[in-house]
DNA sequence: ATTATTAATGCGAAAATCGAATTGATAACA
DNA sequence: TGTTATCAATTCGATTTTCGCATTAATAAT
C-alpha cells in the first residue's frame, strides 16, 4: 500500500467531494476516483458511501480517517526525527575518559558539546583499569580519550593538546619555583606514581623521564587516580608528577612546577563510525581545544 | 513512499544481506537495491552502511527499525479494526425502544446480539415523549422500536412480532378470564390508558377498539408508563389495556385477558444506513422473533 | 595472483499510473 | 414531463515506474 494513496483518502474524506478533492491535491479525478477505489479494493472495505450526488465516509472510513491521520502524522514525526539522527543533531554520545582530565578538559568540551547540541544526550562512562581502546573497539563508548598517538589500526584520531608534565610538591617542601631547577634535584625524595595499570603510553612517557637525570626513583605509594596522588601530596606524604592539566581542580598547599617533558592529549574513535555525531563531536572538541590536526 | 518499501527495509535490516533479505521476500536482489535506495534518497538519510562485504544500519537505521516495525504494526491493526467495523463485528449499536418492551422483549433481543456479536457496543436510548422514527432520523439511534408501521419514506422496517392486545384487571376482579366474553362488560369500568403523547400508531389501534363495542372509556388516570397503569390495576384502581408482552414481568396481582385485536412491533433504521452492523442486527431480530418478513 | 562473494547498475520487457475525454446515473429546474 | 447540470466511474492511449536478468565493480579469502 502507497502512503499516497492514505493521503488521497484523507483529502477526499475532508471534502467529500472528488472533484473539489482532487484539484486541491493537483491530481486529476479520475486518479483519486482509481486510488479510492485501489484502497478499497486492497482492504476489502468500502470507505465512502457514494450515491452519485453525495459522498459520504462509511463507519470504517470515519474510523480510519482518525487513525491514519494520526499514523500519518507519527510517520512524519519519525522521518524527521530520523534526519536528526542522520545529521548528527539527535541521538546518544558516550564518551570515556582518563580521570586526569575530568575536572580540566572534560568539563569545557561537555559544556562546548552540549551547547551545540542540545539534544544529543552525552552518556560520560567512567574507565579506570581498562584499555581505552578496547573499550572504544568494544562499541562500550564511542569516543575516547587517550594520553598518546592511539596504537591500533581501526581506530582513527586527532590530536587535541599537548601540555607539560608537572613535578608536584607540598607547598612548604623546602624547594620551590624560585629555587627549583631540573628534576635531579629529587632523587631522594618519597614519590609517589600512577600504577601500572593505567594507560600504558603515559606512563611508557613518564617512566623514561627518570633515567635521563640518572636516578629510578623511590615510590613509596602508587595509584591511577591522580586526586589521590594529589591530596597525598598535600598532605606531605611525598612528591608526585602529573600533566599539568591537574592544576585546575587541584587541592590547596600543592605547588606545580613545569617540567621540559610533554604529553598529548589525543581523541579516539571507531574509524568506521560514520556517524555524523562524531563529526560533530570533533569539530567541537578542536575548536575548544585549538591545536592542529592531524589523521 | 510505499509501506512496501518500509517493509523491504525492515526485511533487509533483519538480514543485513541484500541477497538472502531479498529471497525471503521474493524479489530479486536487485529489485531490493534499488528500493533501499529509493527509500534513502526520499528521506535524504542513508540507512545502512555497505562495505561491499558487509551491511550494517546506520544510527538513524536502527531508530527508524524499531519505530517502522512498531508504525507497521499499529498499520495491521487499524487496518483489522476497520474490517471488522465494515463487517459489523465491531462498533458501536444505538438502539431506542418504548417502554413496552423493556421487560418482555428488548432483553431477549439484547441477549442474542450480544452473544452473536460480543465486540458490538450496545448503547440503549430511553426514548420517552419523543416521536422514535424522528429519534432515529436525526442520527440519535441506529434502530428504534415502534408499534405499528413507520410513516416516514427514508425508513426502513422489518415486522417482528405481532401479539394481542389485552385487558388486563386486578385478579380480585369479579371478571376473570372464566367468565370473560368481551369487552363489552367493562364499560362502565373506571379504566387507565396511555397519554396522547406516547407513539400515535399504537394510541390509534387502541382508541379504535372501544367504537366497536358501542361505548367510550371513562378514563380515570393518564400515564405513558405501562408499569405504573399495571401497578395501579394490582392495587385495584382500575383496569387497563396494554400489549400482552407485559404480562411477562408484570406485578402480582393483575389478570391479562387477550382481546380480539392486534399491535404489532416494527424495528426501524434510516434507509441509507449501509452499515453491517445493522444488517446484523435485523438478522438476530428476525432469528430471536421469528415472524415472516417485511420490505 | 586467483577465486568467491556481493552490492550496484544497464537494459529491455512488463506493469502501473496518469490525464483527457466519455459515460451513466441522478438531482434540479423549467 | 422533458431538459439541463452535476458528478463519480470508466475507457483509452501515452507516459512513467518497476521488474528480472545479466553484468559490473569492488572486496575478502584462498
Amino acid at each position: 500500500m502507497n502512503l499516497d494513496h492514505i493521503r488521497y483518502f484523507l483529502g477526499l474524506a475532508d471534502d467529500l467531494h472528488f472533484w473539489n478533492a482532487s484539484e486541491k491535491m493537483n491530481i486529476t479525478q479520475s486518479a483519486l476516483s482509481r486510488h479510492i477505489k485501489a484502497l478499497e479494493d486492497e482492504l476489502g472495505v468500502v470507505l465512502f458511501d457514494r450515491t452519485k450526488r453525495k459522498v459520504s465516509l462509511t463507519a470504517a472510513g470515519t474510523f480510519l480517517q482518525t487513525e491514519w491521520q494520526r499514523l500519518l502524522a507519527e510517520m512524519d514525526n519519525v522521518q524527521r526525527q530520523a534526519r536528526l539522527l542522520d545529521s548528527g543533531m539527535a541521538g546518544v554520545l558516550r564518551i570515556g575518559h582518563p580521570s586526569s582530565i575530568r575536572f580540566s578538559i572534560m568539563p569545557d568540551l561537555v559544556v562546548a558539546f552540549s551547547r551545540a547540541y542540545p539534544d544529543v544526550k552525552l552518556e560520560l562512562v567512567d574507565i579506570d583499569d581498562t584499555n581505552i581502546e578496547d573499550v572504544v573497539l568494544n562499541y562500550q563508548i564511542d569516543i575516547g580519550f587517550e594520553r598518546g598517538h592511539p596504537v591500533h589500526d581501526s581506530l582513527a584520531s586527532r590530536l587535541l593538546l599537548v601540555e607539560p608534565i608537572a613535578l608536584v610538591v607540598n607547598d612548604k617542601h623546602p624547594i620551590q619555583p624560585g629555587s627549583f631547577t631540573d628534576l635531579g634535584q629529587f632523587r631522594d625524595e618519597p614519590f609517589m606514581l600512577p600504577a601500572h595499570c593505567h594507560s600504558e603510553l603515559y606512563l611508557n612517557t613518564l617512566y623514561q623521564i627518570f633515567p635521563q637525570y640518572g636516578f629510578t626513583p623511590r615510590v613509596v605509594f602508587e595509584s591511577d587516580h591522580g586526586t589521590t596522588l594529589l591530596s597525598l601530596v598535600a598532605r606531605g606524604m611525598g612528591v608526585t608528577v602529573l600533566p599539568m592539566s591537574y592544576e585546575k581542580g587541584a587541592p590547596a598547599g600543592v605547588q606545580f612546577m613545569a617540567l621540559p617533558h610533554e604529553t598529548s592529549l589525543h581523541m579516539i574513535w571507531r574509524q568506521n563510525n560514520t556517524c555524523s555525531i562524531i563529526k560533530n563531536a570533533i569539530q567541537v572538541a578542536t575548536k575548544v581545544l585549538v591545536v592542529g590536526s592531524e589523521g
